[in-house]
RNA sequence: GGGCGAUUAGCUCAGCGGUAGAGCGCCUGCCUUACAAGCAGGAUGUCGCUGGUUCGAUCCCAGCAUCGCCCA
């Protein structure tokens, strides 16, 4: 970021030197360190105000910003500055997460160029090169963070590995493994060969491939049954596993193989003799229906021999290669090895075909290989007591998912919940606090060397010599925990937990929202919930606001490996902060669904980004306007204005402000920020620019030598424009920060170390609602339309001035129009404005027709009459289209006797009006010859 | 196999019982002293398909189709 401080005399904005447009590069830097500077966003917990916290989701520390961070960020940031600007005492939390394997294979790649292993360098030494390399380039993702504007405290940033952090992890462990939720077993975990460590089941990522089915045949020792029967024929995906089967499965209830239940079989190439089960989990239509059982190499196998206590034969190495179970083929890797093992059996005449065959095959997420079950021993937190109680909780309604369909994603997911393996065979992370008492097992760790879990080393060597004696040696795990089970701490750990004392903790927990995409809801919001519950016997957050995935121009999901990311800072470059915020927020208003940004790779250009920056520039100009034109003077200094005294177009635009003000806040606070990011996005550019504003010009050009009248009313248009233009900045400023702090500066000449994000909202004026009032301008704008329409279907040049006449028998709309004749003049270039009840037309006209209002141009000889004519003919048709429709409805009579009366009302009124209309075309028409 | 979501203008998406909306793009005319990153005007849709409920369905219900995601 740009080093540019508050103290900088560069920083003194030039109010009346507003460029033309607006270049967010300089305003962005410099709103960002004056606010961190200034401690803007570091709050007291002491301090007034109901609390409101949000612990964002830690980005993982080897990474580098990425669009999907853009898109949480931008939701976070507009909703905690917003309930700043509600005057809440907002905690909004930032960190990282150490990313255990992520970094680990950095390294590792790393030591590979120097052709040295981690076991070569060390332990201890390996760290050093983690921290320092941590150090050097683990701060990038935090810089990048700052460029969009977070208004987080950075004093409170936290690290998963920080020293506090880590301290909640040994606790929590400690904990859990009092609780017995913690627990060391021998079962089948997701074997990464890339990483070399056990993964969770949600590292693990299905994706179909094109494989085989071979089709093996197994003889029956000691040859054929009664039935003539010489072998089993089994079908597999991986033959490589046969050399670790145990067994032949059947479905019981299969007649084919019924007889041979129990028989013994010959499995080719080792020799071993495994006995024909029964088992119901057999598929009879699968295959052949017999099923080879590898217990140690494939889950439902391991499943199968739990219930049939059968042995398991390991015949894998943890690299992925053949052990020497594996007879002849040990020391081949994985993948030779079933090129071999199928080469064999085929010499040997036991290969019966080979099928193409698709299916699924597990992927670890991180190492991009297929994972190997593997039998091994690990550490497992049990899961069912924890989910029970988030169940409980979720009952009650905790927490409240946002859109509510995420509840039952969660729900799910608790509910067939599977044991946590939380140990990797790494050692970037949070090393397990256990040690094993190796003296007990003759100084050699084995399943049988019982072992202590301890919160420090110290307490470890305490327990271990109140428990074995003096002569007591232990060794700690060498494994750490998965990442996970540290972000599972992260809205408690980071505010200070175990320490139940802690100010912030006592402030801000539990957190008021998440705001995270639906991919982690089971990685890391369930955990979270699951901790929580654990360890403050309450949910981490009150409300869970799930978004959707940023995908690429062509809906793929953005991917490092695909690299079609497309870089968010890229855009911010070209075009603000603001402007990326804008267009991210905006164009999720369908909560919770994926969007779709548009690109082009060739340019580097994104249209709806680019639709964002010139919004960011028209408020720009906006302001600018105002700036020439208030006279000096602020917001403050001009005061309010005097209802008495306000004009139509003041009515109207602090109705449509007070409506905006009302309606704005309700979306912000419900989640609902795209929607709140279009409102305003139209109040600002067309009822304030478009209409008030150009409404206001003539007013606030007095010209030469102007009466006090006058210039009161120039001083009541000042006072408008400042308190709409004012308020509009407030509203805008958790979706657009640093563009509406730099114009708001500008706008009331705040002092620099006086803030736009510390302002309160303002207060809603529900007086200046008037919903008649809006329903009449808008007639008054249809018709300035419909003149301006005449003009240009009649092809009169802009500077031409006209006469403009009004006809209308509907008295409230002649009344608006009079009042409202100088508007009407200065939008439509108008020589005159009459306002008639009927007119007896003595010469050609333009003539056009809305509503119950025929608008009239008489100018007779200049125009184009078979343009006029068509334009006419349009209106008939419209209106005689429209007199179909609701004279069909209304010649229903269940229609009348069903609907509403209001209903009815109203589509009777339409009819009437609709035939009027047609009425006056025709007649319009008839005179045109 | 179970579940969830999407299907609306050329594109990206809102809307969700009472006669279809926005932005971008497109067409016409304008450098009108806030803004050409702009102004004014204009065109564009059997609201995926088939049934049902209803006085009335883009909206509710059922089924189907296509696409996408999650879980097994």
């Amino acid at each position: 970021m740009t080093e540019l401080s508050t103290a900088d005399p560069a920083f003194v904005q030039v109010v009346d030197a507003l460029a033309k447009t607006y270049d967010p590069a300089g305003t962005e830097s410099r709103w960002q360190c004056a606010w961190e500077e200034s401690g803007a966003f570091h709050p007291d917990p002491q301090a007034a105000g109901e609390p409101f916290s949000v612990v964002i989701p830690p980005p993982n520390v080897t990474g580098s910003l990425h669009m999907g961070h853009a898109f949480n960020t931008a939701l976070i940031d507009t909703i905690v500055r917003f309930q700043r600007l509600q005057g809440k005492n907002v905690l909004c939390l930032p960190g990282t997460d150490h990313a255990s394997i992520a970094v680990q294979t950095i390294l590792e790649k790393q030591l590979k160029a120097e052709a040295i292993s981690r076991y070569d360098l060390g332990r201890d030494a390996f760290l050093e090169r983690a921290w320092a390399w941590k150090e050097e380039s683990g701060g990038r993702i935090v810089d990048q963070l700052r460029r969009l504007g977070y208004s987080v405290d950075w004093q409170r940033q936290r690290f998963t590995l920080d020293e506090g952090l880590s301290a909640a992890v040994r606790e929590a462990f400690v904990r859990l493994h009092e609780q017995g939720l913690i627990y060391r077993g021998e079962y089948l975990v997701n074997w990464c060969p890339a990483s070399g460590s056990a993964v969770s089941d949600l590292e693990v990522e299905m994706k179909e491939v094109d494989g085989h089915l071979w089709h093996l045949r197994y003889p029956l020792t000691g040859g054929p049954a009664a039935d003539g029967t010489t072998h089993l024929e089994v079908a597999t995906t991986r033959p490589e596993t046969m050399l670790g089967d145990v067994a032949v499965a059947v479905n019981p209830a299969d007649v084919r193989y019924r007889h041979l239940v129990g028989q013994t079989l010959t499995l080719p190439l080792l020799g071993r003799e495994i006995p024909v089960i029964a088992d119901d989990h057999v598929d009879q239509d699968f295959g052949t229906g017999c099923v080879k059982v590898t217990p140690a190499h494939d889950p439902n196998d391991f499943a199968i021999g739990q219930r049939h206590d059968l042995p398991q034969i390991t015949v894998m190495n943890k690299n992925g290669s053949m052990n020497c179970h594996a007879g002849r083929f040990e020391g081949l890797d994985r993948f030779e090895a079933r090129k071999a093992v199928v080469a064999a059996l085929q010499e040997e005449g036991l290969l019966v075909k080979v099928e193409p065959h698709r299916h699924s095959v597990p992927y670890s997420d991180r190492g991009k290989v297929p994972v190997e079950p593997l039998l091994s021993t690990q550490w497992f937190v049990r899961m069912e007591p924890l989910a029970a109680r988030c169940h409980e909780c979720l009952d009650h309604g905790a927490p409240r998912f946002v859109p509510n369909r995420w509840q039952k994603v969660y729900r799910d997911w608790l509910t067939d919940i599977r044991d946590w393996c939380i140990s990797r065979q790494l050692w970037w992370g949070h090393r397990i606090p256990a040690w094993f008492v190796v003296s007990e097992t003759d100084d050699q760790l084995t399943d049988a060397t019982p072992y202590l879990v301890a919160r420090s080393e110290e307490e470890a060597w305490q327990q271990a010599r109140d428990q074995f004696g003096e002569a007591v040696v232990i060794q700690q795990d060498e494994d750490v925990l998965d990442t996970w089970f540290s972000s599972g701490l992260w809205p408690f750990s980071t505010m200070g937990w175990p320490d139940q004392e802690s100010a912030d903790l006592e402030c801000w927990y539990p957190t008021s929202t998440l705001v995270t995409g639906f991919d982690i809801i089971f990685f890391w919001v369930a955990r979270m919930t699951m901790m929580a519950g654990a360890f403050t016997g309450r949910m981490p957050f009150a409300d869970v606001y799930i978004h959707g995935l940023v995908r690429d121009e062509q809906n793929r999901k953005m991917s490092k490996s695909a690299g079609n990311g497309i870089d968010p800072l890229l855009l911010i470059e070209r075009y603000g902060t603001d402007a990326l915020r804008f267009a991210l927020v905006r164009e999720v208003a369908g909560a919770g669904q994926d969007i779709r940004l548009d690109y082009d790779r060739k340019s580097d250009t994104s249209a709806t980004v680019e639709a964002a920056r010139n919004f960011a520039n028209k408020l720009w100009n906006a302001t600018r306007f105002a700036l020439m034109n208030l006279g000096g003077e602020t917001p403050a200094s001009l005061g309010e204005p005097d209802p008495a005294s306000l004009q139509l177009a003041d009515r109207w635009i602090l109705s449509r402000l007070a409506r905006m003000n009302r309606d704005v806040a309700a979306r912000y606070d419900s989640y609902r920020l795209g929607e709140a990011a279009k409102c305003l996005y139209e109040f600002a550019w067309n009822d304030i620019c478009d209409w008030y504003l150009e409404l206001s010009k003539r007013r606030l050009h007095p010209g030469e030598d102007p009466s006090d009248e006058v210039l009161a009313d120039q001083c009541t248009a000042r006072q408008v424009l400042a308190k709409v233009l004012g308020d509009l900045l407030v509203m805008l400023h958790p979706l657009m920060p640093h563009l509406s702090e730099e114009l708001w500066h500008g706008l009331t000449g705040a002092p620099k170390d006086t803030f736009l994000a510390l302002q309160s909202w303002p207060a809603s004026n529900k007086s200046s609602l008037d919903d008649d009032l809006e329903l009449s301008f808008t007639e008054l704008i249809e018709a300035i339309r419909v003149v301006r329409n005449l003009r240009a279907v009649a092809g009169l040049k802009p500077a031409q001035t006209v006469p403009v006449q009004f006809i209308t028998g509907r008295r409230e709309l002649a009344a608006l129009l009079e009042q409202a004749t100088a508007d009407i003049t200065a939008l439509t270039r108008a020589e005159s404005v009459v306002v008639v009840s009927s007119a007896d037309l003595k010469q050609r006209c333009l003539a056009g027709v809305s509503g119950e209002l025929q608008v009239l141009l008489p100018i007779d000889g200049l125009v184009d009459l078979d343009a006029l004519k068509g334009r006419l003919e349009k209106d008939l048709a419209k209106a005689e289209k429209e007199i179909a429709g609701l004279a069909g409805r209304l010649a229903n009579p269940n229609f009348a006797i069903k609907a509403p009366p209001n209903v009815v009302e109203e589509c009777q009124a339409n009819l009437a009006e609709a035939e009027a209309q047609a009425e006056l075309a025709r007649q319009r028409l008839s005179d045109l010859g």
